[in-house]
DNA sequence: GGTAATTACGTAAACGGTTACGTAAATAAA
DNA sequence: TTTATTTACGTAACCGTTTACGTAATTACC
């Protein structure tokens, strides 16, 4: 409780608060041997700044937000590790807000940073996003936003994203190779981005190669409705032999309806989908994936955020980087 | 930049900044009249309180951390959401730290903590946690601490924990019901509070059904080597005919490797594994498991360390609240 | 040997809110 | 009508650290 202060040390030591704060800060305007006992007396005493005290007089509070719409998908998960690894490294703090995928909180959460309580943003916006408004706000009033993953079109700053609508269509030819002609595209969320991008790559090989019955098919956040739909999608007439899953939590949704409906994948039915889960490859059958480089995008921005950060220069760069997603070949779409 | 601060509000209107804050805070102190003022004016120029300033003066920050191994695992994903909704909703903010399962890390991190930088903490510490001094330490300087799911049992406080034991006697009772008669259980990090207690649940069910060739073996933190060490006791003579795996990240090593031996789940081995997994029902075979209360643990605890904080009582109560885990019943434990 | 520069500190004012204390005016109690 | 109380605000200190500015003492320079 009674916490050991500046004034303290300053106090035994018979030296003014502000040789103490410079001393502990090594400034060279101290001399080595007064520098030495205050360092000394602090370890003893086991003085910790206070980090508030410090923050409002340097408007400056080491602590950077990550917003994101939930850490229940394994791709926040592991990108929160590579944000954390790179913030412990630098100094910085880390304070986690979860939109739940609305945008009224992530409004409302976005709107509290011009306290100043952080230094810097990481964002993936909300799937009910579909303007930067509130983010550009903000920028103006000069805070650091990095994006990354779910981007916003209209927002010009840094953006770490992945390959999405290569890799889409790369998992799309990969169907069509395997024999598909009818490939039906689940998605979820399509204002976002992301979305966006993997619809358009998947409509992009759709066409190249000319393929009649292939289309995309909207689905919600129910897991039951998805069950029933993707049912009654597999039950109709002109059934797809081949599904793209467009994120994680579809990927049950297509097992249990083929499950259902005694389908077999890949023989009847060959399905990709886009996860980060390390049980794909011991699912039934193993599934074949787009996998995305969480951790590493997740490190990536919170470098150049940190980067940003330190050297203090103009606003960040309205620059796109992109870090390539994998296409992991499995059973679930074996050619027989 | 520029931002407004109570100053700006009480030059506009004519007034001192002590009635503006007070305003702010509704105080009865101030006439209703000069209350609208003050507000309108703040809204109007978007204010924003600084947090440092206020955490400085009040002596508290509105703000926990929540200290984890890591986020890899499905379990503390849920755990955060959990915190996450409780703390937005008592208007608390969450700093989030990794110790990567270092006791190193972890006691670092909690050194920093003496500075005022949070109100509480909540934490389930790291593998190599085997003695809680460094918590007890923080506790003695004032900070309140909650555990959830790994605890430390020479620390008294609260902590929110789940039916390690009883859930492991019954997942193991349940094989040996499924005709199981060596029972090898598969186990990480045994310093844990939460896997002695689902060993000892373990042999209890051993020891009470008079079962030989049964034991745990330890496992390490290594894919490659798991996967080696599983085949090498599923190929040894005297095979197993029932595993438990004790954390997620050990089930695909099990799948795998009987996939490699080419033995069968549950013909040959009947399986049940503690995970939070949402894909546990698609795996081949659907995975009978423990699944934990993540989500209501997190909740919890983040509800029990607001409480204390709002209420300022005493210390926190050395109380133990269990939660219980659910045995889902599905095909990998499956009588033939 | 006199001036300039450097070294090593102290003083005091910030940073932006909060709050103990004081006070004038209005109201209530006597 | 006088005193006590309440209402509605202002003054100024304070939270702990940082930093612009000042200054005495030492060292360097010509």
């Amino acid at each position: 409780m009674a916490t050991t202060t500046i004034k303290d040390i300053a106090k035994a030591l018979g030296l003014s608060p502000a040789t103490v704060s410079r001393a502990l800060q090594d400034s060279h305007e101290i001399g080595e041997a007064t520098k030495k006992k205050v360092k000394e007396l602090a370890t003893q005493l086991n003085y910790q700044p206070n980090p508030y005290a410090s923050s409002l007089r340097k408007r400056k509070s080491n602590t950077i937000a990550v917003v994101l719409p939930e850490v229940a998908d394994s791709f926040f998960s592991l990108a929160i590790n590579g944000i954390e690894a790179v913030a412990k490294d630098k100094g910085y703090h880390v304070l986690i807000y979860l939109t739940h995928e609305s945008l009224l909180r992530e409004e409302a959460i976005l709107s509290e940073f011009k306290s100043g309580r952080v230094d810097g943003l990481l964002i993936s916006v909300s799937e009910e996003t579909t303007s930067g408004t509130h983010i550009k706000k903000v920028i103006d009033e000069g805070m650091p936003v990095v994006f990354f993953d779910r981007e916003c079109d209209d927002v010009p700053t840094t953006k770490i994203v992945t390959n999405d609508l290569e890799s889409s269509y790369l998992a799309t030819t990969h169907l069509i190779k395997q024999g598909c002609k009818k490939i039906v595209y689940l998605c979820i969320s399509p204002s976002l981005s992301i979305s966006k991008n993997r619809v358009n790559g998947f409509n992009k090989a759709i066409e190249e190669n000319k393929l009649t019955h292939s289309g995309v098919v909207a689905c919600d956040k129910h897991f039951d409705n998805n069950i029933e739909l993707v049912k009654k999608i597999l039950s109709g007439k002109n059934r797809p032999d081949g599904i793209i899953a467009s994120v994680e939590k579809l990927t049950p949704v297509v097992y249990l309806a083929c499950r259902d409906l005694r389908l077999s994948i890949p023989t009847d039915i060959k399905l990709v989908s886009f996860t980060n889960l390390q049980t794909s490859l011991i699912l039934n059958p193993p599934l074949t994936t787009i996998t995305q480089p969480a951790f590493k995008m997740g490190e990536k921005a919170a470098t150049i955020l940190f980067k940003h950060l330190d050297k203090k220069k103009a606003a960040l760069q309205n620059e796109t980087i992109v870090i390539a997603s994998e296409l992991f070949i499995r059973q679930s779409s074996a050619k027989k």
